[in-house]
DNA sequence: AATGAATGAGGATTCATTCAT
DNA sequence: TATGAATGAATCCTCATTCAT
């Protein structure tokens, strides 16, 4: 008989496995998003993002293939965010104009800005990363289709307004976003007003009369 | 390989040391441009540079105070080239409109970006390097001022296009000539087309009536 | 691949217990084999085995104390068909000499490592695993014994011929073996013959006449 | 009469500099060789050499490669010292038989292999690097190539003693010597005897009669 | 001025093993 | 018994920059 014995308590679990598990993506993701947002893409390492979500390094790579596939998470985690919330805003105008549709879209984009600020990093300027570099271009050409076939079905966008050239609008919407959150932790509003302008006027060149004139919903 | 790096032979001078310094320069620069070119801003290292100069990597630091303002140093050599290109060009204009007037300026920077690819991936894309990126905000708000003030003198514009309407222009345009030369090594002439499109639509809107329909030089 | 790993889902369980874990003990060290040949015993993960097998990675340690064992338990299993093969040809001989008691020992392990391919590499060339090493090492002297037993029973051989030397024999043989297999994946059958007479001709040296000019069995 | 050809060609020179550097060399290198004597060439880490030589760990990618090209220099290192050894021992036979041709060369062997502990790890066991391993095949090969020559030339060996005989005589020699090193720290003086033996039992097989009665020298 | 050498700090990733369930 | 998840420790290697000459 052992004179003492220290009795290990084992630790008590509360939480089940899987939803301890998704609970831990989410916070090496956060962690992630905080640091992207600090100090930039670039200077993002596994350490610090371990070190950040309290996680060792290794159990990153319990839930990612690597660190590009981590930032690529992220992305597409506020990307599923992003076309929620431009559904759920183009659904609620009155009067659809090519304009109307501009606006509704970009403010809806700059909504979700606001909340994910470690987005406008990544997705908007993150040009060191592959993955989210594709990812990024593939889902504003899928938002500009999405759009495109919204504006052709409500009579807005004449037939010459290719996919092509829903794409470059939205692209360059990016880049207003850029600029504006990039002068101004929350977007600079005069800026963004300007870029609506500005995608507005070029969309106009293939708009319908309707389009221009508007149609009641 | 050899097994042991065996230490460098100091190659003999000929040249005159003042010319030999400026060459040195140039060489540095120039392999930093193809480096840049071949391999990105990102994986971009003083090792590589100095190695394909032909050149002790210390060669580096008397030349530049670090890596950054090699790359700086880089930009404003292309940018010079650039602003030369756009003066020239808006010289030959024979009849001033604010279409002809983007579209000389916009072709004027492909044509440069043609010559020298290094400065797509540095200045359109380079995001990495807070010194290039702050220097090339500069210089676009320059290249607005620019136009701005020839637009107004000349009698295209209205009042109404401030500098930061100029400068989201430009801006803009970066963006249309980075997609351009993402899909095309030569940029792609479609994409380049409708980018002009895309900046003469916006900017018709502070448009004098001259601006729309001409000016003869 | 997925940005997120997700959990895996438990397989269903159908056939009895200890079949199973049999089952899976055999799987195990199968799929170590495989990797072992395809890619060399040093770069051997617990891990990859798992993978390889269809198995959980803690299931390797329900059925091995560690990595090691789990090797051992490989050439072992290899050793056992080894004996086996040896005893059956040697079963077969119909004349007795050192030169064909040395010819069909080693005919016979050749035979054996072209079924068991991971054998060479874990018991011929396999220097990175104490565990695995010392059993060979003693696999040799056990064989070794034998043969000499063997060789004295028979009156082949002189008693100055020690286990030592025999053993000495014996691992130089190993030696041959492990040339051949570097060259060819089948063995080279000349080296391997070159081997024989090498080990015949240091056996000469101990053996009796009758080891020299054979004894009818 | 080199029995041995050494093919190192080091350029020297005799600049403070560079002896410094070959000092730093040499403290890697040794430190490199207590390491692998002392914990074996599987647990040898960059960090541990870099610790053990006192420098940094960048430093040692200063003079070599990778890890792989340390270990590769370390073998050639004592190669170049073995080949030295062997040469000038021939050089003092004074009766040359096969018997003590092999003799004299195999105790070449040992005598550096007790100055060189690190070499019987390296070089006999070190399977576990890809250069090392080729390169000692190479010089088995080279060493194999020599003794040949000189056999042949010599008259002690017949034609029939192909290189592909000699290099496996050579190799067989290895592992007599890893297993006399395993035994005893200085190599077990019975068991290099009987390799001894065994070699030349081998190759007399291929000898003139002169390769046995003796050519005076 | 020029440069070979040196280096501290940090990079991503893998590993064998153990735990809690 | 079985196993998904977790992890401490270690791996090799690179980099921008500075130092000593």
């Amino acid at each position: 008989m052992p004179a003492v014995r220290t009795p290990t308590i084992p630790p008590k679990r509360r939480v089940p496995r899987q939803e301890r598990s998704r609970r831990r993506v989410e916070e090496l993701l956060d962690a992630a998003a905080r640091l992207v947002v600090d100090r930039g893409v670039e200077s993002l390492s596994t350490r610090d993002i371990a070190q950040a979500a309290g996680a060792p390094v290794a159990s990153l790579y319990q839930y990612f293939a690597d660190k590009e596939h981590l930032l690529l998470a992220l992305a597409q985690r506020d990307m599923a965010e992003m076309d929620a919330q431009v559904a759920a805003d183009l659904a609620g105008i009155d009067r659809l104009t090519v304009e109307t549709l501009v606006r509704t879209t970009m403010l809806a984009f700059v909504s979700v800005y606001h909340r994910r600020r470690a987005f406008v990093e990544i997705y908007l300027r993150g040009r060191s990363n592959a993955a989210v570099e594709r990812f990024g271009r593939e889902h504003n050409a899928r938002v500009a289709a999405n759009l495109l076939d919204f504006a052709v079905q409500a009579g807005l966008a004449r037939p010459e307004l290719t996919l092509a050239k829903a794409t470059l609008a939205v692209e360059v919407g990016d880049r207003v976003f850029q600029l504006a959150f990039e002068h101004d932790a929350d977007g600079d509003p005069g800026l963004i007003e300007e870029g609506i302008t500005l995608v507005t006027a070029y969309l106009e060149r293939y708009a319908t009369p309707a389009g221009l004139s508007g149609i009641p919903v």
